[in-house]
DNA sequence: CGTTAAGCGAGACGGTACGTCGTGTCTTTGT
DNA sequence: ACAAAGACACGACGTACCGTCTCGCTTAACG
C-alpha cells in the first residue's frame, strides 16, 4: 500500500514516493487500522471486519481506510500478509533444515489472525481476480520459490534425488496446513509439521 | 434435508419418515432448487447465489426454499454435497486401487460446480459453527473414514508399514486438492491425481 | 356467516339450509373463532388478529375459518358486530329516551373489543369495497334507520321542529364516539354521552 | 422530520440546526420522497405506498427513506401532515366566521389525499403508541386549542354562553367529517360544513 | 505568509441481499 | 363433504454492508 493512488499490491517493499503537495498522510492511520482489522479478526472472524467497525474502532474516518485499500478486501488481505510477513526462506546447508524453517514459519502463521481471515479471503479471492493474483504472486509465490530453491540445492548437493513433481511436493508439503485451517477437521500442530517434513523426505529422498 | 423440520443435516441416507399430515412437500421442487443453485454456482460463483434469484429462476416462492433449508449457505452445501455425492471409496484390494478410487472422485469434484462454491462455502463455514460440523462430519468425515480403512486392510494385508501419522497421510493425499481449487496456482489434473497416489505409497510402503 | 357458500354478509338472522351431504360442520367451530378474536383482539389490538393465531389457539386448522369467513376483516367484522349486537332503536314515547338508548348502545359498545377492532376495520374498509358496504348497509345503515325513525315521530308528535339535516343531525350525535375511539384524545364517558343528547335536542328543539 | 437522527416528531416548525459535518442531507428528497406518497396515495391508497414503490418512483435508495423516517407509517403521517398544513385557527372578530374557517380547512383536507390515507394511519395508530401521541399532539391539538381559543373569545364577547362542554362541541362540529371520510356514508360537503356550523352555535348561543 | 492541494471526520447516497411474517389458496389424509 | 395439517405463491418489511460522494475543517509545503 502506501501508494499515490490506491493499489492493488498487497506488499510494498519500496515506499512508493508521493506527491508533496497537500496535507501529508497521518502515518500513524495504516498501523492503526492494520491492527484494529487483526484484532477483529482473532475475535469475530471475517465477517465481523467491517470497514465501519474499524474506523469507529480506532476513531478515524471510513474515508481515511478507503484513501489506502480499495476494498475491504485488500485490507484484510494486506493486514494478514503484513502480521505473517512475507518472508520465508532461509539456507541452512540441508534440505531437512530448510523445509523446516518453512514450516516453521507456517505453523506461526496459522496460529494467528490469519486462521480467522482465510476463509474470507479465499471467498474473495475467488469473486477478484485481481486480489487472486496479488495474494498469489506477492505471498504464495515468494514463499514456494524459495522452497523450490532448496529442493534444487538439495537436487544439487546430490542430496536428493531429481525427476519428481517439485509443484505437487509443495502442495503436499504446505497443502494440509491450510486444509486443515480450512477445514478443522485435525490441529495443526508442531508435531504434524514436523512430520510433515519427515515424509516429504522420504518421498524425495534417493532411491 | 427433507425433514419434517428444517435441519441441520446436509445429507440424509434415509428418508425421515415425515409426518402423513397436510399437504405432502412437491418433491420436484427440492430438485429444482438444487440443480438452479448448482447451474448458478456454475455460471456465476457463489456470490451470484441468491435465495430471490433461485426462486424466481424455477418459479417457486422464496418461502418453499426457506422451508426446507434454513439459510443460503446450507442451501449451497446440500447442493453441492448432493452433486459430488458423498460415496467414496471402494475396496479394490490393494492400497493403490483404492487410493486411485478416491482421487478419481476428489477429481471429478473438482471439475463440477464445487469449485465455484468452494470458496464461498469455506467461508460461511467460518461464521457457522452448525454448518461447519455438517460439512465435516457429513462430508470429510465420510471420506476419511473410508479412506482410513483403506490404509487399515492394507497394513493387515502387510502391505505398508504400520506406525505411521494417519490422519496427516489423508491430508497430504487430498489437501493438494482443496489447496489448489482455492488459489488456483496449479492445475488439478489427473497426472497430479495419479503422482500424489504415488508419493503417498512411497511414504508408507515397507521400509 | 353459517351459509353454504362463503357470504358477504356479516349477520344472518336466518340459518340458510346447506346441502344435507357430507360431515356437517362442527358448530362449536364458530362460536370458538369468533371468541378467540375478540380475545386477541382486546389484548393484543387488530395487528394481533393472525388467522394462524386464532386457529393455533383454538387447536383447529386454518381453512376451519376460512371455510367460514372469506377473509380476515370479514372474519373480525362479524365478531365484532355479533359482539354488540345489531339491535338499536326502541321506542319509548320521548325523543329524549330513544336517544338516550341510542347513546347507550354506543357507550357500551365501545368499551368492548370494538374499540380495538374498529381502526383496523377502518382501514379494511378503504380496500375492500364490498365489506365497506356490508358494514355500512348491516350496521351503520339499522340504527341509522331506527335514529331516522326516531327523530320522525317526534317531529309527528310536534315535539322538534322540522326541516333539519337529518343525516348530519345523526352524525353529530354519533360521529364524537367513532372519533374519540379512534383517536382517544377524549374519553367516551356516561357524561359525554348524556350531554351529546342534550346538544342535540337543543339543534332540534322547536324554535 | 429533518432532524440529525431519527424523530417521532411529525412537524417541526422550526427546522432543527443539524451537526455542520458530513455530507448534507439532499433537500430535494425529502420533497420528492413526500409528493411520491401523495401521489401513490390518491391513485392506490395506504396499501399502494410501499417504501420500495416510493424509491424507484423517484430514483432514489431505499436507505435514504428510511435515514429519514423510522416506517412506513411516519413516512405517510408526515405526508399528510404536510400537505393539509398543520395551521388552522384565525380570528376573524365573529364565532361563526372562526369557526367557518375552520371547517373550510377540513373540507379541503378531506378532498386531498387524506382521504385515501386516513384509514391505514387511522390503524397504524392503533399499533404504535408514539405514532399516535405525534399524530395527537401536532395535528389534532393544534387544531383544537385554536378552535377552544376561538370559543374562549366568543364568551368573552358575551356572544355566547358559558358552561357547555368545550371538547364535545368540538367533537360535534368536526367529528361529523372523519365519519364520514372513514365510513363513507354520506357526502361531505359545502352544504353539511356550513350547517354543521350552524347546529354548533345554536347549540352555544345564549338561551 | 498567504495560497493551495491533499488529508481528514462525518455522514448522505444508491444498491443489493438477507431472513421474517402474513395472506389467501391448494392438496393431502383421515373421519 | 368437513376437519386438520401444512405446503405453496406472493410480496412487504426493516436491517446491514458495501463502496462512492460531498461537505467543512485542518495541515503542511510552495511560491
Amino acid at each position: 500500500m502506501r501508494t499515490g493512488s490506491k493499489s492493488v499490491n498487497l506488499l510494498e517493499s519500496v515506499r512508493l514516493p508521493r506527491s508533496r503537495l497537500g496535507r501529508p498522510r497521518d502515518e500513524r492511520i495504516d498501523t492503526e487500522v492494520v491492527s484494529a482489522v487483526l484484532e477483529v479478526l482473532k475475535r469475530g472472524g471475517y465477517r465481523a471486519v467491517t470497514i465501519d467497525r474499524i474506523a469507529r474502532r480506532i476513531q478515524r474516518g471510513r474515508s481515511s481506510i478507503y484513501r489506502r485499500w480499495p476494498s475491504k478486501r485488500h485490507l484484510v488481505a494486506y493486514s494478514v500478509v503484513s502480521e505473517m510477513g512475507a518472508t520465508p526462506a532461509a539456507d541452512t546447508g540441508a534440505l531437512r533444515g530448510d523445509l523446516e524453517a518453512v514450516v516453521g514459519t507456517l505453523l506461526r502463521a496459522f496460529a494467528g489472525p490469519l486462521r480467522q481471515a482465510l476463509p474470507g479471503l479465499v471467498a474473495d479471492m475467488a469473486n477478484d481476480t485481481s486480489l487472486r493474483e496479488a495474494i498469489r504472486t506477492e505471498v504464495l509465490a515468494t514463499r514456494r520459490r524459495s522452497m523450490r530453491q532448496a529442493l534444487g540445492r538439495a537436487v544439487d548437493r546430490g542430496e536428493i534425488r531429481r525427476g519428481f513433481d517439485v509443484e505437487l511436493i509443495l502442495d503436499m508439503l504446505t497443502g494440509p496446513f491450510y486444509y486443515r485451517a480450512l477445514f478443522g477437521h485435525a490441529p495443526i500442530s508442531r508435531r504434524m509439521a514436523r512430520e510433515a517434513v519427515e515424509y516429504v523426505l522420504r518421498v524425495v529422498k534417493r532411491p
